[in-house]
RNA sequence: GGUGGAGUGGCCGAGAGGCGAGGCAACGGCCUGCAAAGCCGUGUACACGGGUUCGAAUCCCGUCUCCACCUCCA
């Protein structure tokens, strides 16, 4: 079974066959750092982290770059309202994107190039693209410099459109363009924004156009050819549709697949349209857990649009807790096991098949089940087997609560905690003594108080454990 | 106007010609002093109207509703 991705360009889905054998570059659209990450724009990151830890699980060496756009018009208009400078705005919420990133058990891309460290690869891009004839300095002198999409016949092959069948933009200033539909490389500087926010460039000094940035960086870092190029659905057209004229434009082949995923909704509308701050990763960790909140997002599938609610999450939470609950019993009556490096065949087959992660957290879900039927037997080789082979599959979906991120996050000091289980073992103790006289009222009470502090008691064959309920907050940082 | 997608049981959410994905909730049972957790069992749902077929949620035709994109949105 070989892996088997969608790729928007065909709209189909394909075998995956990297460039380099053993190898596999992958490009995705990072963030405009404008505002604060709601769980739309989130949401594009788990997506691409499953991908990679999926592709690293079948043996390849991933190198994964994501773009940050720190200059733009949405970050000069927003910084200018809050009068500070565009690059302390940018670098704010650069931070706070990448706290989300991690909060939510996302690995750090490769590298993660800055639209300003690459103004002089993007100038390389446009000059060759000037001189191809495929772009042009305005006649109007005002520095600008536009790709002529007339000039690139397959322009539109990846949105699977026509250039004469598209509406042209009213509200668009038209600027210099030879045609409406022609896109800005280059911005000529204007007094309307800070003199900071522009480059010298051998047409006037100016800022790049958004898409030219992707273009340059993706094959500075991964080449002519590269695998996989990615972002969400919305990005399709028209940024990545530019990307692709401007790459293809110069030479080079680009991506071999167009990965997209689709958006997040609340309120059956884009999330960006219809949210206040409500749906701010910061707000929704206040609600559940962030591995509750990436498991939420893990168990649609990355081309279906997920409706996002506070309900859904918490049932999505309370499924997560079914599954965690079977690995920290089952840890606790094994002593611990390590994740397996061997997969359920449907498991595989379902990552396999378009990274089918609801079929995989299906599989998860039965393999839980079969374990929970042996946990109630002690410590014994199939459910050692089991263990691991769940443990292996929420590995692959980052959400592995024995292993990294979350296990350090899990509590407090190493101190703290022995503390506290040494104190309540000597309330279960007393309790079971109370139990023992058939004292029920006192054992009880006991069982009370300690739900009063948010400890759950359970009795198992193994004799009673406790944990913290779930039902509240981890910060997670 | 163009392009793409969606409508599934009380809820979330897969699937894509025949065997009821999975979860949450509910109900019944087992276990338990009680509980919690867990296990077993119970639900025949696919927007609407036609059609094809031995058989349609799945294919075809039509209708309705909703969403996304069409030049700086993940």
């Amino acid at each position: 079974m070989t892996l088997r991705l969608y790729d928007t360009a065909t709209a189909a889905v394909r075998d995956f066959e990297p460039v380099h054998p053993g190898k596999v570059g992958i490009y995705h659209c990072g963030l405009t750092v404008q505002g604060a990450p709601h769980v739309g724009h989130i949401y594009k990151e788990v997506v691409f982290d499953v991908l990679r830890r999926w592709l690293e699980r079948s043996g390849y060496e991933v190198t994964v770059i994501a773009n940050v756009t720190d200059i733009e018009d949405k970050i000069l208009t927003k910084s200018a309202e809050r009068g500070i400078p565009w690059w302390a705005h940018a670098y704010e919420f650069e931070r706070e994107l990448h706290w989300a990133y991690d909060v939510l058990g996302c690995r750090p891309p490769t590298y993660e190039p800055r639209a300003t460290g690459h103004i002089p690869e993007m100038l390389e891009m446009i000059a060759d693209l000037i001189e191809r004839g495929h772009a042009y300095v305005a006649p109007d002198g005002s520095g600008d410099v536009y790709f002529d999409v007339k000039s690139w016949p397959a322009y539109g092959a990846l949105s699977h459109q026509r250039i004469d069948d598209m509406e042209a933009a009213e509200d668009a200033d038209p600027r210099g363009k030879r045609d409406p539909r022609d896109f800005a490389l280059w911005k000529g500087y204007t007094e309307a924004t800070p003199r900071t926010a522009s480059w010298p460039a051998p047409w006037g000094r100016g800022r790049p156009g958004w898409h030219i940035e992707c273009s340059a960086m993706a094959g500075k870092y991964l080449g002519d050819e590269f695998d996989i190029h990615g972002g969400g659905l919305d990005l399709r057209f028209p940024h990545h549709e530019n990307e692709l004229a401007q790459s293809t434009a110069v030479g080079q082949k680009f991506a071999r697949f167009w990965m997209h995923n689709a958006l997040v909704t609340t309120a059956g509308e884009k999330m960006s349209k219809s949210m206040g701050n409500s749906a701010v990763v910061r707000n929704v960790v206040e609600r559940v857990r962030p591995i509750e909140l990436r498991y939420y997002l893990v168990q649609s599938h990355y081309r279906s649009v997920v409706e996002f609610s506070f309900e859904a999450l918490d049932e999505a939470a309370k499924s997560f807790q079914r599954i965690e609950g079977f690995v920290t019993r089952a840890a606790e009556v094994t002593g611990g096991v390590e994740p397996d490096a061997e997969l359920p065949g449907d498991f595989v087959a379902a990552m396999d098949d378009d990274l089918g992660t609801p079929a995989a957290i299906a599989v998860l879900h039965n393999t839980v089940r079969d374990g929970n039927k042996l946990v109630a037997d002690g410590d014994s080789e199939a459910l050692r087997e089991v263990l691991a082979s769940v443990r292996g599959m929420l590995g692959v979906l980052g959400l592995d609560p024995l292993a990294e991120p979350w296990v350090s996050r899990a509590g407090g000091s190493d101190e703290l905690t022995e503390v506290v289980d040494g104190l309540v073992k000597a309330l279960l103790e007393q309790r079971q003594a109370a139990r023992a006289r058939k004292d029920y009222a006192a054992a009880d009470d006991v069982r009370d108080r300690l739900k009063a502090l948010g400890v759950v008691v359970e009795d198992t064959p193994q004799g009673p454990r406790w944990a913290l309920a779930t039902t509240t907050t981890d910060e997670g940082n």
